[in-house]
DNA sequence: TGATTTCATGAACGTTGTTCAGTAATCTGG
DNA sequence: CCAGATTACTGAACAACGTTCATGAAATCA
């Protein structure tokens, strides 16, 4: 009988809605301004029935955050399917990367900028599963950079400490820009091209 | 009379006591886990009492960020002192400024891995007293390279954008590593040397 | 000594994340 | 169509948080 399917439908949409309201809410505001019960106001239920559907807070923010890496990983992948030159492919992911990040500063912060101490008391199953889409992306940095190892655009060398290496200084344009203290930085479209620039020139 | 003395005396005392005692918590449990009444409780005063010396919370940690970069500035200036080769002295300040953050993580995140959006309602003294120390330390950099410019080691160009390009490079060393949420990174200090090689790299 | 300034406090306020007993609604088997 | 079981949801409550403020104690000044 369909009414099962029904329940579980609405129970599937009510997860939905908490979540576009918890993102709307924290890209607008923050994480840690955004309380369970504003969320909770913003569909109209009451608090308590958010922990029907999400562990806690924390949990809460981490599926969102997946949902946004996998963006991140789409937008990878299309770039990588127009097979470009690699440096030129390489170079289009390290931007698309950054602009993730200014995209969606809210998550990038969660996930990249926010020291695990913050949450001690985190789920083990959600914290596992944020880091491994991160490790998706990661996993595209590297096949990346081996292209351009093989295709001679990079001098042969250990893939996987330059794979790191190139995410901490990717990593820190991104955060460098996206957390924004009031800095004042030079123009943002020039800051980022030249600071690429500096990587891959150390690169080659 | 000396009773006017003794008495300013003792509540700079008390104050020195308070940042100590919130230096200790902040560093062992990080910003978020640290509650004024822990930090009252360990230096056995009511919590109310750190509000006469302390606006809030934010100001305190604000103080404590201003000793920590004391102390980076204070590091950077004995490496410039010695007066090596540019490049080289380029090189032990950035590695410096690497190891300050690892020395000093919970104010490197506080400062630099915290939207200043999580203090909305932050006061603006002290946060352009934090903001002025860590001009400081970006001052440094920028004669640093202008130097390496001059002795020929860096083809000639715009040291500001070179700076800014710079700091967020290594910052990205930094904050990564001081995030640290569980990424299997290779040996520390190898990543840190061949991250920095990629940065020489790119600026010569 | 009496008046004043300084220092410190405990109780209180309004939040926060989270739990849980209890209610209302819905579905199921007879 | 009705009793019973399952599900969805809630409101009140808890402990902890940052912060304020009237009150009291203690030291200083006149």
């Amino acid at each position: 009988m369909g009414t099962q399917e029904r329940r579980t439908r609405a129970k599937d949409q009510l997860r939905k809605k908490i979540l576009d309201a918890a993102t709307a809410l924290f890209v607008d505001e923050g994480y840690e301004h955004v309380s369970m019960r504003k969320i909770a106001e913003r569909i109209e239920y009451a608090p308590s029935t958010i922990y029907l559907h999400f562990r806690d807070k924390v949990d809460l923010v981490a599926n969102i955050c997946i949902g946004a890496f996998t963006e991140l990983d789409r937008r990878l992948d299309s770039i990588i399917g127009r097979r470009l030159p690699p440096m030129e492919t390489l170079r289009l992911c390290l931007r698309q990367y950054v602009q993730f990040g200014l995209d969606h500063p809210a998550y990038y912060i969660f996930v990249f900028c926010t020291p695990a101490s913050a949450f001690k008391d985190i789920d083990a199953a959600s914290f596992e599963s944020v880091n491994g889409c991160a490790m998706g992306s990661f996993q595209r940095l590297r096949t990346s950079l081996q292209a351009c190892m093989e295709a001679g655009a990079i001098p042969p060398g250990d893939v996987e400490s330059l794979a790191q290496s190139t995410w901490l200084l990717t990593h820190g344009v991104t955060s460098g820009l996206v957390i924004d203290n009031g800095f004042p930085f030079i123009e943002r479209e020039r800051l980022i091209d030249e600071s690429l620039d500096l990587i891959l020139r150390g690169l080659s």
